[in-house]
DNA sequence: TCTGGGGTCCTAGGACCC
DNA sequence: TCTGGGGTCCTAGGACCC
């Protein structure tokens, strides 16, 4: 069988980039990416974490995901700018619209990053290299941000490949690369070790991606179970998966949750915001033409403990109204009384709704409740998601659809991608 | 008013059935 | 006559990714 030739294409500090390139068009002349700089989220909200950061801002060791008190502690008179979710949509969209003019095979792995197949198109551009470069050069050139292009015949080694040298820079990572390029990695670095695995790794004295490539294979397998196996796989470069378009059919759940600005200390007000969950998330379900037969409520305390409550149902839903009232119920069971802090509710196992869009049940209050969820999905898609909300949030303090909407009133990233 | 939000997959333990 | 045992389903929680 013919070698598989895989691109991953990496945008460089995707959030970030997009939005000094965004200002740089908007007649900013301070470019972010030049300086120590975050995108972050909304402090008086209890939203304050970096989202993402500016190459100079690395060098002081911020790290996403962290709290931006402790990123101005380590830079003080850091930058940092809101998220813009309808700009990175766009950004994205316009980076896929450029790949799809070299592969049809491209895999959307995240807002900033795809794998494209390009086995088939070896004899069209022999030189693959020299393509790769060309897609770095006109995502540049034609809309202003740069982008890591990784190349190999797996899609893992691609994506280590992409992560090598940054920014704006082509990698390959061929299989007779793997020991000059990726072994002498941190282990840390390979892709599904994250933080706890490296502190078992590290406790083995394995540093590095090689000294785990040629660890005992079985014994990593009894400590780490299929992790292990599947981590020793990938420090020797071994990855078969596909590269597939991502789309509804395959999607096995979603969900929305939100750290709510101030704590929640009683049962109705919690109802509220797990009904405003609720309202994004149906909708959500409903346009990807699914049905749900799980649901979950997840809690998080201000104390920061996390827990959660799922039920199976015994037939497949997709009306808000049933979402909610089922949420209410798990999280009537579950609540241990504490302040909390954030509220989430999910559904998964997914199941086309094209069976049950004839009622199936002969029951009235379905119909009715499938009525009102159309026509109200049909208003906030034509006039925007907060054109009609429930009267039980005004005045509230509560915003009446929470999570999936971002401020533009746009559906989320994942509802899109 | 330091600690987001969206996902996927795996494991352990209990209930239950034969 | 203390403690079978395999299989499946369900739930809670954790690890990982971006």
């Amino acid at each position: 069988m013919k070698n598989k030739l895989i691109f991953h294409v990496d945008a460089n500090s995707a959030y970030l980039s997009w939005s000094a390139v965004d200002r740089l068009q908007h007649g900013e002349n301070l470019d972010l990416r030049e300086v120590p700089s975050v995108v972050g989220g909304d402090e008086k909200s209890r939203h304050g974490i970096v989202l993402a950061k500016s190459i100079p801002a690395k060098k002081y060791g911020i790290k996403t995901g962290e709290p931006l008190l402790t990123a101005r502690r380590k830079c003080p008179g850091i930058i940092s700018v809101p998220p813009k979710y309808e700009l990175y949509i766009k950004c994205s969209n316009a980076m896929l619209k450029i790949l799809n003019q070299y592969s049809p095979i491209i895999q959307r792995f995240s807002v900033d990053e795809c794998f494209m197949d390009m086995t088939d198109m070896d004899n069209l551009y022999d030189d693959f290299s020299g393509l790769a470069n060309e897609i770095r050069e006109r995502i540049k050139n034609e809309l202003g941000f740069t982008v890591n292009i990784g190349i190999s015949n797996n899609k893992l080694l691609a994506k280590v490949a992409s992560d090598l040298r940054k920014p704006d820079m082509v990698h390959t990572l061929f299989p007779n690369e793997i020991k000059e390029k990726m072994w002498p990695l941190s282990v840390e670095d390979l892709f599904m070790v994250g933080r706890a695995t490296t502190e078992k790794l590290y406790k083995l004295n394995i540093h590095t991606i090689g000294e785990l490539a040629n660890h005992d294979r079985e014994m990593l397998e009894s400590l780490l179970k299929s992790h292990g196996r599947l981590i020793w796989n990938y420090a020797n470069g071994i990855e078969e998966s596909e590269v597939r378009k991502s789309n509804f059919i395959n999607m096995k759940g979603m969900g929305n949750s939100t750290t709510i600005s101030f704590d929640v200390e009683n049962r109705t007000t919690a109802h509220m915001v797990l009904l405003s969950l609720c309202e994004s998330l149906g909708m959500r379900l409903r346009n990807s033409e699914n049905c749900c037969r799980l649901v979950a409520v997840s809690i998080r305390t201000n104390k920061l403990e996390t827990y959660s409550r799922q039920r199976k149902i015994d037939f497949p839903i997709d009306s808000t109204k049933y979402i909610a009232n089922i949420a209410y119920k798990l999280f009537d069971e579950v609540w241990r009384g504490e302040p909390i802090r954030h509220l989430g509710v999910s559904v998964s196992e997914l199941c086309s709704n094209e069976f049950s869009q004839v009622s199936m049940f002969d029951d009235r209050d379905i119909d009715k409740n499938k009525a009102i969820d159309t026509a109200i999905d049909k208003i906030r898609l034509k006039y925007g998601a907060n054109s009609i909300v429930k009267s039980i949030f005004l005045h509230s303090g509560i915003k009446p659809i929470n999570g999936g909407v971002g401020e533009g009133d746009y559906p989320v990233m994942t509802s899109i991608l």
